[in-house]
DNA sequence: ATGCTGACCGAGC
DNA sequence: CGCTCGGCCAGCA
């Protein structure tokens, strides 16, 4: 069981309607500073299904650049299917659905 | 152990 | 406001 594990575990925890930054889970998992093995993580072990990667959004509230289900645009809409809210610029609106990791 | 890589983050120009 | 650079940490050859 590697740090991997527990960056999974950590995206799980992300409810409905609320999305997390990668710096975010890493924090959760007691790197604060290891963002990147968070996204890289969930790159090479996305589990469909259990692990919502589509909740993990970097810090500009920007969608990752390669989406393992399939493109930014299916994240978008499974976002939207949530309740999760966008702004203009097509970014989540990080204001209202940013969780603050504390919540539950 | 060393070096390279990477879905990041923050600061600087 | 947009791009560039360095630092950070875990996994792999």
């Amino acid at each position: 069981m590697g740090f991997y594990q527990s960056v999974y575990e950590a995206v799980k925890r992300i409810p409905e309607g609320k999305v997390a930054t990668y710096g975010q889970i890493a924090f959760l998992t007691g790197r604060p500073r290891a963002a990147r093995i968070v996204g890289f993580a969930l790159h090479v072990n996305p589990f469909p299904g259990k692990v919502p990667c589509h909740r993990v959004v970097n810090r500009d509230g920007r969608l990752a650049s390669s989406f393992a289900f399939g493109g930014e645009e299916v994240q978008r809409a499974m976002l939207l299917k949530e309740g999760v809210r966008f702004t203009e610029s097509g970014f989540v609106d990080m204001d209202k659905c940013g969780w603050d990791g504390n919540e539950l």
